[in-house]
DNA sequence: GCAATTCTTTACCTCCGCTTTACACCCCCC
DNA sequence: GGGGGGTGTAAAGCGGAGGTAAAGAATTGC
């Protein structure tokens, strides 16, 4: 899952990013308009937490942008004003929910969670196939009953192979919606994240290998 | 646009459902926990309105069976308490989206836009044709309902041959789709891969060999 | 601030699929 | 009947994609 939050304020942008992060997405960060809407073009994000104040480019315009160039990411916008009007006017520009400020981490991330839940492949929080339970909202995974201990990236890994519904997610797919912006290209974390997994998920093997293409439950 | 508005309250009910239809929605209102379910699994909404706080059958029980049943489904909670935890527990539970009460009705219908907004099914590209039945996104193939486990040029070149749906397709084709620019030209892959191939799809033989041509299904 | 866990890189190895080579076969034509 | 083009088949070598172990880097937790 894959996220990008764009707030000026650099203490609390980082915060929620670093908070994204322990619930296993991988976050971007932008401090204004313009890498914001760079960002967002170049990368297939999933959700964008977006502050309505900003410096230069306003949130609006940010939030107009987007939606027009990418109707699948969905946008979750942050305003200090309260007003119903204002909520109004925040969505029909094409937000697709809305936190007044102050708010707690916790609903923040309700919210962003719920979002992915209506991304253009809708995600319940709870997903069983092929004797896997897994479980965003508590972030735990069962196999046949019994409870896998996973890393952030192992689960993530095993998530987007239970999202993808039995088809072949490659390597680089899994990069771009594992791993943030930082990951280089040419790495080979996920073979070895897929190991590991394979290890923890036990027999009989779950994870398909097709040469060349990518893996598949 | 399907949508079902369940509240006990049936003055609000009953003005909620009026003001959807005036904006050209197809509206069912339910005043109970209990009618409420038999309509969701009845009909296909597209969005459900439900008030959490309803006498017999609790609405966060109605929301759990109708994401149970009907993923599809998107699901608009109404609440009057505005607690943060409460808000968190009903999204947990499967609600696409919160409102507290009270609420300006020129939000709740912002909200139940941006939950029909963008929704679109995707088509898997399968092909079936001649006892194959071959899904590229998932890259599996069946005989007569049985699996064939093919490598990659086998699979490629059996969808090509799918592809051309009966028409006769040459080795010099086969080479330029299936294999890249470096291949030798002289080569013999193509009789070797379609020889395993063959084998693979065992009997009765559906590749036929057209002399000087090329291959047909 | 240190220990533990997680993430990433590096290096190596194995195995499978691709390709080539070599040859047998068959049908057609001279 | 024999030569030749076109095709099918068997077998072997090789090359590279993927698996694995282990060490180093980064992050987290106490």
């Amino acid at each position: 899952m894959r996220v990008l939050v764009v707030e000026d304020e650099q203490i609390l942008a980082d915060s929620i990013a670093a908070g994204l992060r322990r619930e296993a997405f991988a976050v971007d960060v932008s401090y204004d308009g313009d890498s914001a809407l760079e960002r967002a073009f170049v990368n297939a994000y999933d959700v964008i937490v977006l502050d309505r104040d900003l410096p230069r480019i306003h949130g609006d315009e940010v939030c107009r942008q987007v939606v027009e160039e990418r109707p699948a990411t969905r946008i979750l916008m942050l305003t200090a004003s309260g007003a119903v009007t204002d909520r109004v006017h925040g969505l029909e520009l094409g937000a697709d929910d809305y936190l007044p400020k102050p708010f707690a981490f916790a609903e923040l991330l309700a919210r962003v969670r719920a979002l992915t839940r209506r991304s253009h492949t809708p995600t319940p929080p709870r997903i069983t196939r092929a004797g896997i339970e897994l479980d965003t909202s508590r972030r735990y995974a069962l196999r046949d009953g019994r409870p896998l201990h996973l890393t952030n990236k192992e689960f993530s890994v095993l998530y987007e192979l239970l999202r993808a519904d039995g088809a072949v997610v490659s390597p680089e797919q899994l990069l771009e919606r594992v791993w943030d912006e930082h990951i280089d290209p040419f790495t080979n974390v996920v073979r070895v994240t897929v190991m590991n997994l394979r290890r923890k998920l036990g027999d009989p093997p779950i994870i398909r290998t097709i040469p060349e293409a990518g893996y598949q439950l």
